[in-house]
DNA sequence: GTCTATAGTCTGATAGAC
DNA sequence: GTCTATCAGACTATAGAC
C-alpha cells in the first residue's frame, strides 16, 4: 500500500504522481514495451528523478500490480452467500462494469500481464484468487443445486463474467471505432449485460 | 498474401518459418516488448538471416497483422441473411470458439494491438470491419423486428460473442492455472457458451 | 544464404553539481 | 530534491567474409 509507505508530503505526492502516469503507460504498452522516459513525459518529472522515487522501473511496476491485485479481487470476495444467489451474482456484474468504467487502465494493466502468460502473478492466481474462485464455485454450485438458479459450471460462469465486464475496458478502442455517437459504451453495456445474465442465470 | 511472394522454395519456407516464430513472440510480448533475437532463437536462425528475410522487425509485424485481419473478419462475414437467425448467430459463435481453438496466438496479437490502442489497424477497423458490423447489425435488427430472436442491441451482442469467445485464447494462461483438470478448457466452454447464447436469443 | 563483427541508437541507471 | 551529463548494456540493422 504505497499510502502507508515513509515518507514527507511530497514525496507521497511525487510517488502517486509517478505511480498514475506509470500506470498510464504500463497499462498500454506492457512493462517491456513502455520506457523510463515515457513515464517520466507523463509524470511531468525528468527521468532520474523518477528513478529518484522508485529504484527501478521493475519496481515501479511491481507497485502497481500489488496494488492491483487486491482492488481485484474484491468485487468477487463480497458475494454474499446469505444473500439472494440471483441478486448476488448480477450484483457482482454490477461491480464488475463499474470496475471496467473507473479502473480501465488497471484493467489493461491486468490483462496485458495475463496474455504475457502471467510471470508475474503466477502466485497470485495459483493462491490467493484460485482459492476464491473454488469458494465462490462450490456456493455456485450450491445455489444450482437448490434450484434457485440454472444448473451450470460455475468457472465458466465466472469466466464469462469477467470476459464480458473486461471487454469494455480491455477492448475500448476498438469499441469506440466501431460506434457511431460518442456517448459511452458501458453505459448501454450495463443494461445488456445485465439482461444477459438474468436470462442465464433463471432457473 | 506472403505464400504468393516470389521466391524459391527455400525461401518461401523460410520465411514461413521467421512468421510462425514472430507470431509466437509478439502475441506474448507486444511489438516493443519483443527483439529480433527472441524471434531468431525462436526461428531457429542467426539474427542478421531474419533480416536477411524481412527488411525489419517491424515489416515482420506488419506481415503478420496484414495476413491475420482477413482471417479474424471471415467468420462475422459468413452469417448468412437467408438462413435462421438463432442457428447462424450461434454457427457464428461455433466459427468463433473455433478460431480461438486453432489460433490462439493469433488472437492475442490481435489482443495485444487493441490493448495498445489500435494505431496499427485503426484503418482496418474504422473500414472494412467496421463496414462489416454495421451491416450483420442492421441484419440482427431486422431478426429481432419480425420476432424471431430476443430484441436486444445488436452491436452489444457482437461484442459479447467477441469478449466470450476471445477470453478463452486470450486469458488461456489464468484459465488454466485456475482449474485442477488439464482438459481443455474450451471443450467445456463450447457447451457453456452455446446454451448462454440460446438462451439469450430465445425470442 | 548464412555467418561473425560491428556500427549506431535507445534505454536503464548512476554520478555529481546545485 | 532536482537537474545535466554520462556510462554500460541491449537493441536494430548493416557490412563483409565465406
Amino acid at each position: 500500500m504505497s499510502e502507508m509507505l515513509p515518507g514527507t508530503r511530497i514525496q507521497r505526492k511525487n510517488r502517486r504522481i509517478i505511480l498514475r502516469a506509470a500506470l498510464e503507460v504500463f497499462s498500454r504498452h506492457g512493462f517491456r514495451g513502455s520506457t523510463v522516459d515515457q513515464i517520466a513525459a507523463e509524470a511531468g518529472l525528468s527521468k532520474p528523478n523518477v528513478l529518484y522515487y522508485f529504484d527501478s522501473k521493475e519496481a515501479i511496476h511491481e507497485t502497481l500490480l500489488t496494488d492491483l491485485l487486491g482492488t481485484w479481487i474484491a468485487p468477487l470476495r463480497e458475494i454474499d452467500p446469505a444473500g439472494d444467489p440471483q441478486e448476488e451474482i448480477l450484483a457482482y456484474v454490477r461491480r464488475k462494469v463499474q470496475m471496467s468504467r473507473d479502473f480501465p487502465c488497471e484493467s489493461r494493466l491486468f490483462a496485458n500481464e495475463i496474455l504475457q502468460g502471467a510471470p508475474r502473478i503466477e502466485g497470485f492466481i495459483r493462491g490467493e484468487l484460485k482459492t476464491l474462485v473454488d469458494e465462490k464455485a462450490r456456493l455456485i454450485r450450491a445455489w444450482a443445486a437448490s434450484g434457485r438458479i440454472n444448473d451450470l459450471d460455475p468457472y465458466h460462469l465466472i469466466f464469462s463474467i469477467w470476459a464480458l465486464t473486461q471487454h469494455y475496458a480491455d477492448f475500448d478502442a476498438q469499441i469506440r471505432m466501431l460506434r457511431d455517437d460518442d456517448s459511452e459504451p458501458l453505459d448501454g453495456a450495463e443494461a445488456h449485460l445485465l439482461m444477459l445474465f438474468r436470462r442465464l442465470l433463471a432457473p
